[in-house]
DNA sequence: AGCACGCCGACT
DNA sequence: GTCGGCGTGCTC
């Protein structure tokens, strides 16, 4: 009797595994087996079927050992991930590696080390006590050196077990491990829980009469609260100083303690109710009845018009039916407002799966969702949690439905957590809502074709007016000297206004860095990355010229390396240079800049975007970072300095991501009832999509940018494949590229576009082509994704181009 | 993907 | 005469 299974490598194939009668009746699809492979090796494998034929072509191995009592993947996933395979050109290993959490997929490299916090070691059995006992001489092991010393065959089990009660942990690639934010609370001591020791407390106390103040505020606040009180907040009613408190805290009257977060934010609030406004429960009411007829519905709500009430609701109802639900995010952690407002309404139904939690942590709710009669009925997360073992889902909800980051670009699978997760609704038989105030070009084209129901949104809550947006023309500025640096004097003065009525500022530059590039002012040298082809960027702050793609950097020359001139001058401007200036022209106010550079640190992007909140930032200056969804009350102004680079883009949804990203940070401006203003500051002031921004008229840029893409044969009416080769030999890959272009033209029949050098042609020593191949809509995909698999095949068959390596993105 | 096998150049 | 470079082919 034979299984077949899915093994964690990039191989296209499942394999054929012998097992014994008893073995085949317990074993069901979904369960996990360790096989061996290869001469020495042994894997975690799925099992996806059971079957009596024997393979002909060669001996089944008999497999080492079960692992699981019960299914971990459900069938719908099975199928899930074979469609997403065959979709995105990956191969089964890719996308099964990329579903399960790590810790679920023990192999023989895997680093095992022992949990400081444990010191019991009573319950374990012989070998599991060997295996802890290793660990005591040594701070780590792998599974191929615990098989020294312990039958391969029990392995797996016994580690699995030690994992399960927190003897052992899986040291991953990623170090950096999620650490929920602590607050600080204070509560008093146990030695004054009685009356009568309070009382003497109290009376001890009448020389300190603010800390007595402070006791009393205590007392009050806890009879209101009936929760645990943060020193911030109880600091902040009580209106004392920290000295009080250090006081209190010296004579130990009070205690602090710490809380994650997370866990408080997920007790349900009692009696929070939503109320929609009366837009709101009509947007409710037409996007449920478009979802009778419809598999997805869009949602296109201007930015502010309180999409997530109605997510709520659409939520509420579906959980009401028994029925699960998936609330995709573009990333999670820049969202915790909306995650706090979930967790208030549902409590303890939610799970969240984030980018930062642990392997242990994704397990958990892995299981959670398992067990039958779980609580978990809701899962916020983001495009991962796509591969979760839901049960019955009814419905999945894709917020900011644009953004690029959900399409995952870098190790395969190569998917679209949008298009991925309508699929899987499907499998479901669930609904899905696509929600966005900039909708993407695809998403839209599907809703007025009829494909998708829509419904728009267009008052923001509160009837809060939209920001008036003010275009500043550069050239103009440039011209009539009114520039002072890269800011106009209209942008000057409205900041001025803006920081006297102590209101704060968001200014957005889309590059890192100080100057892009330097430039011998002699020769024309611009110094390059030694091994990109790219122009390496001038940090002044530590003097140094450094590489955005590999990470090279040196220090900044003193004099040309071509010419020996000392005349160099930058080039261009980054957020780095506009924060000198900004500090030159606002000296007494509060100025702090957010990009990669600066948020490197493990909470760096939490603690500047909580300062900024509690407005101890006046000006923040930043990369597209500050696009995605944030909201801050007491931002009244959002200036672009340079819309131009965000335009002049060599890509097909340049125009369409540069109107997007505009809108979302205009969004940024004014909430509640503060009238915000976005200013503009281009050289093109004419430019469609700028105006379009200028109007905020989304329908403008989806007709013009849907023209173009009929015209030039791009999505949504033509699908696009992209091969990236690469190779550390720039005459063998261009000799390679031409090779499968000729031959996918002669093969395929459709417009393929390239070789092409791309912008940057070199990364890390290696040269870079991409051909683009573009299927219409009207030819089948599945058939000509299998001619372009037998074309790569062959390509892979000649010797000399074996060496090149091709990736491919489907929908690119 | 990973790994063993195998065939040619720089060293004891 | 051996160590080690990476080209080739296979893994149930």
């Amino acid at each position: 009797m034979y299984i077949n299974v899915i093994l964690p490598l990039a191989l296209d194939k499942t394999f054929t595994y012998l097992v014994n009668e008893e073995e085949y009746k317990f074993i069901v699809p979904g369960m996990r087996v360790v096989v061996p492979f290869g001469k020495s090796k042994h894997y975690t494998a799925l099992v996806v079927e059971k079957h009596q034929n024997p393979p002909t072509l060669y001996e089944a191995k008999e497999i080492l050992q079960l692992i699981d009592e019960s299914p971990i993947v459900t069938s719908i996933q099975i199928e899930h991930w074979f469609w997403l395979a065959s979709y995105y050109l990956c191969t089964i290993g890719e996308v099964y590696k990329a579903a399960l959490p790590s810790g679920l997929i023990l192999e023989s490299e895997t680093i095992l080390s022992a949990n400081e916090k444990t010191v019991e070691t009573t319950n374990v059995s012989d070998d599991q006590y060997l295996i802890l006992e290793a660990l005591q001489h040594q701070t780590s092991i792998s599974l191929a050196e615990i098989e020294k010393f312990i039958p391969k065959k029990k392995i797996v089990a016994l580690v699995q077990d030690l994992l399960q009660k927190g003897l052992l942990q899986i040291q991953e690639e990623v170090q950096e491990v999620y650490k929920p934010k602590l607050v600080k609370y204070i509560k008093l001591s146990n030695s004054f829980s009685t009356p009568e020791t309070l009382q003497e407390l109290l009376a001890t106390l009448n020389k300190a009469p603010k800390q007595k103040e402070a006791i009393l505020h205590y007392f009050q606040l806890q009879a209101v609260e009936k929760k645990p009180i943060s020193t911030k907040y109880f600091l902040e009613k009580a209106g004392l100083s920290d000295a009080v408190l250090k006081g209190l805290l010296e004579k130990a009257i009070f205690e602090v303690y710490y809380l994650n977060h997370e866990r408080i934010v997920f007790e349900k609030e009692e009696g929070y109710e939503i109320q929609l406004s009366e837009a709101q429960q009509e947007t409710f009411l037409s996007i449920r009845e478009q979802l009778v007829s419809h598999e997805v519905c869009l949602f296109h709500g201007v930015t502010a018009s309180g999409k997530t009430e109605i997510y709520i609701k659409l939520i509420e109802e579906t959980i009401n039916k028994g029925e699960q639900v998936l609330l995709l995010l573009p990333e999670i952690a820049l969202t915790t407002q909306l995650v706090q407002r979930l967790a208030a309404y549902f409590g303890n139904q939610i799970a969240v799966f984030h980018s930062k939690y642990n392997t242990n942590e994704r397990i958990e709710v892995w299981q959670k969702l398992l067990k039958t009669n779980s609580s978990t009925k809701i899962v916020l997360g983001v495009r991962s949690a796509l591969f979760l073992p839901f049960t019955n889902l009814g419905l999945i909800v894709v917020d900011e439905e644009h953004e690029a980051t959900y399409k995952q670009q870098d190790p395969a699978p190569r998917y679209h957590a949008r298009d991925a997760a309508i699929v899987l609704a499907k499998l479901h038989q669930a609904k899905v809502v696509l929600g966005s105030a900039t909708p993407s070009i695809e998403s839209y084209y599907n809703a007025q074709s009829g494909k998708y129901g829509l419904v728009t949104l267009t008052k923001r809550y509160n009837d809060t007016a939209l920001p008036e947006v003010h275009l500043i023309d550069l050239k103009d500025k440039y011209f009539r000297k009114r520039m002072d640096g890269h800011f106009s004097d209209e942008l000057l003065s409205r900041m001025h206004e803006t920081l006297a009525n102590g209101e704060q500022i968001l200014l957005f530059q889309n590059r890192r860095g100080y100057s892009p590039y330097i430039e011998c002012m002699t020769c024309g040298h611009v110094p390059q990355c030694p091994s990109c082809d790219v122009s390496l960027t001038y940090y002044k702050y530590k003097n140094t010229l450094s590489c955005h793609y590999c990470g090279y950097s040196m220090a900044k020359p003193t004099h040309c390396h071509q010419c020996h001139s000392l005349d160099l001058s930058t080039k261009g401007f980054g957020t780095e240079q506009v924060e000198l200036e900004l500090k030159k022209l606002f000296p007494d106010k509060q100025i702090a800049r957010m990009d990669q550079d600066t948020t490197r640190g493990k909470f760096a992007f939490e603690k500047l975007l909580d300062a900024f909140k509690n407005q101890e930032i006046d000006i923040l200056i930043g990369t597209q970072m500050l696009a995605k969804g944030l909201d801050f009350e007491h931002v009244t102004l959002v200036g672009i300095l340079n819309a131009d680079n965000l335009l002049n883009q060599p890509y097909y949804k340049a125009y369409e991501r540069a109107f997007q990203m505009m809108m979302q940070v205009s969004g940024r401006a004014g909430r509640k009832d503060k009238l915000g203003s976005v200013v503009i500051q281009t050289y093109n002031p004419l430019h469609n999509t700028i105006q379009q921004v200028v109007n905020g008229n989304y329908v403008a840029m989806y007709e013009e940018q849907i023209y173009e893409r009929r015209n030039f044969k791009y999505p949504p009416f033509y699908r696009l494949v992209q091969l990236k080769l690469r190779h550390k030999e720039y005459a063998k890959l261009k000799e390679g590229s031409m090779w499968l272009y000729n031959v996918l033209s002669q093969t395929m029949k459709l417009p393929i576009l390239g070789p092409e050098e791309p912008a940057v042609n070199r990364i890390r020593n290696e040269y870079i082509r991409t051909i683009l191949i573009k299927i219409p809509n009207t030819s089948n995909l599945s058939a000509t994704k299998l001619v372009l698999k037998k074309v790569l095949t062959s390509f892979e068959a000649v010797p000399q181009y074996r060496a090149i390596k091709v990736t491919i993105q489907v929908d690119y």
